[in-house]
RNA sequence: GGGCGUAUAGCUCAGUUGGUUAGAGCGCAUCGCUGAUAACGAUGAGGUCCCAAGUUCGAAUCUUGGUACGCCCA
């Protein structure tokens, strides 16, 4: 016997229960047991940081990175699912620094590295515990115990490894970078930080003359809004390809040379005259030399040139380049350029560099230090904060005459999001990149084997990166990361890369390890991991190979903590130092997921490392075929709050997880991530959907799941007690034998209706989660199991309700549904595991240890075709249509379905049917209350034939005179038409001369009820009804009113369903009278009264009305039952 | 400024290689059911498929150009 379900279920109890079940059976161990010698299928957790609180977005990666492996293991394969953090980086100190009131990067010298470390390192699990619990409410069934942990030793290790690696074929590299700087602070910020601090501010707007050296009456004008930067000016640039042109300044009457498109709108700005007096290309000033408005680098270097690789001398700088990037949207269309403060000025000085000789280029000159102030090369300014300066550097410029406006501007400027008040400057900070540009072809071509979803990512956002991919900017100055394991000559400086720990103890002459082993000893809590990292790390030195009295020390820089998540398909095993075998067969990745912020992020770092090691140039592997590290990626959409914008914990636009798991569930909210939208869509997390995938989905299955045990329990069905022995899986091979279960081509239409809709179902859902489309295949689930509740349930209450308990019928009705729900149970369980494995405890339960103790311990169910019955299938969708199209005749009639009909004529597009739906006669009858249906063939009477070109056949065949064939069939006799087609096979019509034979399949035919009837036309039928009703059809419709008027009363009566009533009519109505006399019997047995008759009762009396005549209804409890 | 994406019913979203009646859920209206019942079902109203031009016999779908919004980058 099944055990009875709550009348009201909890799924959030529900969920609780069944996760205690997980845990104290160890069902997820034991589901990788099963396939422990079985083809894996990869998966790589992209880690995600614990020392932030996890939110919505979330729940959504955790939802997919579940939903595929459950699928994958279920359909036979071993998948492995180890958990990872991200724990190094900037947000890490930061949330430190915010606890010890400190900001910047001297605060925490100040502080003293050490503790501040330690603090780190206890800081990232912060809120492990909130993670580890949403995780497991979630069902995101990973193995958090064998997590690998980005500071861990092992990890760092075999970042280092691959670093050496990489520095050994020299693709490591020291050179510059523009950074956003906060000068006060000293230390570089990360993108993230400049976006948060941009607001708009008025700075200065200057034109500046920079004459030519050649013709000093002739200036190139120039404009920038940061005076301060023009000390450090090396170029001027110009577009190759725009026209610029010399103008006569009315008032100074020097020339200036601006883009000739800019002319008239200077000259309105400046209020003055600019008169044209020649123009030319840019590339016709590229080459010539200017006089920079200050003197401090040019009286000294003005005459430098160098060697040109492909020949000839060249002056080193001020003289106008070529760049593309040049516009004429503001300014003037030549641009000045100080590399030392832009990135684009500062790639301009690299290609620069790039077309001299070895070390005969440009070197980059800088009037300021990192403290944001001007150095002593600035003479007049030296010492003084940049910004403060713009205002004497104006007036100093226009005493020179060199100054055409200043004027102000308003733009946006991004500030320190830790001091309100301090500009950030772009200033050039000594890095190390790594040399990725060397490897663009190779990423690419390792991105077009990447199975992207959606596929646009990969000629889109990720390929276009990839395209136009610059070298990465791999060091940080910070301290709580992956320390950079490069170690220079205090005298040579010549450096090496050191790729294990141990390797590093292993050197001559070392020295140091005692600092990591002192702080050890004096707190033996100490995480043995912090070893690798600052301040420890960076005692060690050693002997210098390369020069016998130098030492060699550790340079001081971490590196990017996305080198760490992206070097995790091997770090996570600590390979190759350790578990080389685990990671063979590991890597690559089949699935991935993450949201569309990881394009530049995990995607790339991943596939950059990569591609770089493992790839065609790698010599660290077996250069494995591409994709790696991962086959297949779902980029998943950003998640906004309930408005639609982004979520935000201050405007509280969105609900904790927390709360959605206690009001909803855990499966409701990932139901609504599956199975409201593609993945890839920018999901609107809102309470109310996630609400209503309840009702929509799991509260209907669970309906017809309570049906079934209700009335099984009810009726005895005992499937435990008919099959004995090993029940396997209750897959239909093993349920073949039971008695009484017959085979599927025995039982009644609806049974294998219905097992081949299911048939279908799983075909449809394996095909599509298969390709990784999750939303289809819940569309699918979500179809039949509508299909499910509400036509094969309804259309078999009869056969469940039947008194003969033993009939051959309805143990076909109980062992069709009870598979059904079986099936359904497994091919849900990856999508809905709590819901799914709670109906596998019940309906499989009762075999208790004869079948698997979890559905989520079974194989996904395997797909029968010879199951699916085509014809049945759409058999049946034409009869569903036909009752439908009554339901809607009757509805414009207004002849309501209690209302019985003599008859309704039904007219099909297509006759193949017929047979099978009269056969169905009964179904139909009781679906439209009717007494009779007819099938009508010749029904010119009730609609027109609209005979159409199968266009998508015929289109391509006559091509242009379609219009025409369709004009030419639409106005011919349709029924005649087709008369024709069926003597024939065939007709021929006459088109512009031509003669066109058509078949069959060249027309489809519409069918259009006609004026006047009562009828309502769907695809393939029309259905017209009969609507003469005779008194006797009024009567019966009204005793069906009546009928329904006292149960309604019952149940205002609040009457247990099995309470006797006596009832009373008071009515002046004959019709009405003669109803009673006629049906009172009928209505007797249908409402359960004792007595029904005309009159009154001593009992409150309710007003109510069938067919527009007002009665008054008496309902008296007679008996209660017990 | 560049790249990418999105725009379809009141709301949230589908729409399969272009095929002539554009779908679902929610909401709304009407009706039904009352032995799954604080549920459920049916039917219906509701659309210039953002705009414009083009390709085509035929465009929500393809092309180009706009507009709006989002994200990434500068």
């Amino acid at each position: 016997m099944f055990q009875p379900l709550p009348n009201n279920p909890s799924f959030p109890k529900l969920e609780g229960d069944v996760l205690t079940r997980w845990k104290d059976a160890s069902i997820y161990e034991k589901s990788l047991a099963k396939r422990a010698d079985a083809e894996r299928f990869v998966f790589y957790e992209g880690p995600p940081t614990a020392n932030g609180m996890p939110h919505p977005g979330h729940c959504l990666t955790r939802s997919i990175k579940d939903l595929f492996p459950r699928y994958k293991t279920m359909r036979g394969f071993l998948c492995e699912r180890k958990a990872g953090w991200d724990t190094h980086g900037l947000p890490v100190e930061v949330e430190v620094c915010k606890e010890l009131g400190i900001h910047s990067k001297e605060e925490i010298e100040e502080y003293g590295v050490e503790p501040f470390i330690h603090r780190c390192q206890e800081s990232v699990w912060r809120y492990m515990q909130e993670w580890e619990a949403l995780t497991e409410r979630l069902g995101f069934w990973v193995n958090l115990d064998d997590a690998y942990v980005t500071y861990h030793q092992s990890f760092v290790e075999s970042v280092w490894w691959s670093l050496k690696n990489l520095f050994d074929r020299g693709l490591l590299y020291r050179g510059h970078k523009i950074v956003w700087w906060w000068a006060q602070g000293g230390t570089a910020l990360s993108a993230g930080e400049v976006g948060q601090g941009y607001r708009e501010v008025a700075d200065p707007s200057v034109f500046v003359e920079f004459p030519l050296v050649d013709s000093p009456q002739e200036s190139l004008l120039v404009w920038t809004t940061t005076p301060w930067t023009l000390p450090s000016n090396q170029f001027a640039a110009v577009h190759e390809e725009l026209n610029y042109a010399k103008v006569r300044d009315g008032e100074t009457g020097r020339l200036l040379i601006v883009a000739e498109s800019l002319v008239e709108k200077l000259a309105g700005q400046f209020k003055r005259e600019l008169v044209i007096e020649s123009t030319c290309r840019g590339s016709d000033l590229v080459g010539l030399q200017y006089e920079p408005p200050f003197e401090y680098f040019y009286q000294t270097q003005s005459a430098d040139s160098g060697e040109l690789l492909d020949g000839g001398q060249q002056v080193l700088q001020w003289r106008v380049v070529a760049a593309d990037f040049v516009t004429t949207d503001s300014g003037t269309g030549l641009v000045h350029m100080a590399p030392a403060f832009g990135e684009a000025d500062y790639e301009v000085l690299v290609e620069e560099q790039q077309r001299f000789a070895e070390g005969q280029g440009p070197q980059l000159i800088c009037a300021v230090g990192p403290d944001g102030k001007f150095t002593e090369v600035a003479e007049n300014y030296a010492g003084r904060w940049v910004k403060e300066a713009d205002k004497d550097i104006s007036r100093e410029l226009r005493e020179k005459g060199r100054l055409v406006m200043l004027d102000q501007y308003l733009h946006d400027y991004p500030f320190c999001w830790r001091a309100d008040d301090d500009p950030l400057i772009q200033y050039p900070r000594e890095s190390w990149f790594i040399r990725t540009t060397d490897f663009r072809d190779d990423m690419l071509a390792n991105n077009q084997q990447i199975n992207w979803l959606p596929g646009h990512i990969k000629d889109g956002r990720f390929g276009n990166f990839l395209e136009s991919n610059v070298d990465w900017a791999l060091s940080r100055e910070r301290f709580w990361g992956t320390p950079l394991p490069v170690w220079v000559c205090s005298v040579t400086g010549k450096m090496e890369a050191i790729g294990a720990y141990q390797e590093l103890l292993e050197k001559d002459g070392v020295r140091g390890t005692e600092v990591w082993e002192d702080a050890k000893s004096a707190n033996p809590e100490l995480s043995e991991h912090l070893k690798v990292h600052k301040p420890y790390i960076d005692a060690i030195t050693y002997d210098s190979p390369f020069e016998s009295a130098g030492r060699m020390e550790r340079v001081s820089e971490v590196i990017d903590c996305w080198y760490d998540s992206g070097a995790m398909p091997f770090a996570q095993w600590g390979y190759p130092h350790q578990n080389q075998q685990e990671f063979e067969t590991q890597f690559p990745a089949d699935f991935i997921s993450e949201a569309l912020d990881q394009t530049r992020g995990w995607f790339y770092s991943q596939l950059a490392i990569s591609t770089m090691l493992f790839g065609k140039q790698g010599d660290a592997g077996d250069s494995s075929e591409y994709p790696h590290p991962y086959r297949n990626c779902i980029v998943l959409g950003l998640m906004l709050g309930e408005d639609g914008r982004k979520m935000s914990k201050s405007k509280r636009n969105y609900r904790e997880p927390n709360e959605i798991f206690d009001k909803y569930g855990a499966d409701a909210l990932r139901w609504y991530f599956f199975a409201n939208q593609a993945p890839w869509t920018p999901i609107r997390y809102k309470e109310q959907s996630i609400k209503e995938s309840i009702p929509e989905f799991l509260l209907r299955l669970w309906n017809v799941f309570s049906f079934f045990t209700i009335y099984a329990n009810i009726d005895g069905f005992e499937p435990e007690q008919r099959l004995t022995g090993n029940a396997g899986e209750l897959s239909p091979e093993h349920l073949c034998d039971v008695d009484g279960y017959r085979p599927v081509s025995e039982r009644s239409e609806l049974d294998r209706w219905v097992l081949s809709e299911l048939q279908h179902t799983l075909t449809d859902v394996v095909e599509r989660m298969d390709r990784y489309d999750n939303y289809g295949a819940a569309l699918a689930l979500n179809e039949f199991v509508d299909a499910l509740s509400n036509w094969y349930v309804r259309r078999s209450r009869d056969r469940f309700w039947a008194a003969d308990k033993t009939s051959p019928e309805k143990l076909d009705a109980y062992w069709t549904l009870y598979e059904c729900l079986i099936t359904v149970t497994k091919i849900i369980a990856p999508f809905v595991p709590f819901l799914s494995d709670y109906m596998w405890g019940k309906l499989a339960g009762v075999f208790g240890e004869r079948v698997p103790e979890s559905v989520h311990l079974c194989d996904y169910p395997s797909v029968d075709a010879s199951r699916v019955d085509v014809e049945l299938s759409a058999r049946m969708a034409t009869l569903r249509e036909i009752a439908s199209l009554g339901r809607s005749a009757r509805m414009n009639e207004k002849l309501k379905v209690r209302q019985p009909l003599q008859k309704v004529e039904v007219v099909l597009g297509d006759d193949s049917s017929q047979q099978w739906l009269q056969s169905h006669d009964a179904l139909l009858r009781e679906e439209l209350n009717v007494k009779q249906i007819d099938y009508v063939t010749d029904a010119d009477e009730y609609i027109d034939y609209l005979i159409q070109p199968n266009f998508k056949r015929l289109g391509p065949r006559v091509g242009k005179l379609i219009p025409q064939v369709k004009a030419v069939l639409g106005a011919a006799n349709g029924a005649q038409l087709l008369g024709e087609l069926e003597a024939n096979g065939k007709v021929v019509i006459d088109v512009a001369g031509e003669s066109i034979e058509l078949d069959t399949e060249d027309i489809q035919v519409r069918l259009q009820a006609k004026d006047g009837w009562a009828a309502a036309q769907g695809k393939n039928s029309v259905v017209v009804l009969n609507t003469e009703l005779t008194d006797e059809l009024i009567r019966e419709g009204y005793a069906r009113d009546l009928i329904r008027l006292i149960q309604d009363r019952r149940k205002e009566l609040d009457c247990e369903f099995t309470d006797r009533i006596q009832v009373a009519i008071e009515v002046d109505s004959d019709i009405l009278a003669a109803t009673l006399d006629e049906y009172g019997e009928t209505i007797s047995a249908e409402t359960l009264a004792d007595s029904v008759s005309l009159g009154v009762l001593e009992v409150e009396a309710v007003e109510r009305n069938v067919a527009e005549v007002d009665i008054r209804l008496f309902v008296a409890v007679s008996t209660s039952a017990e």
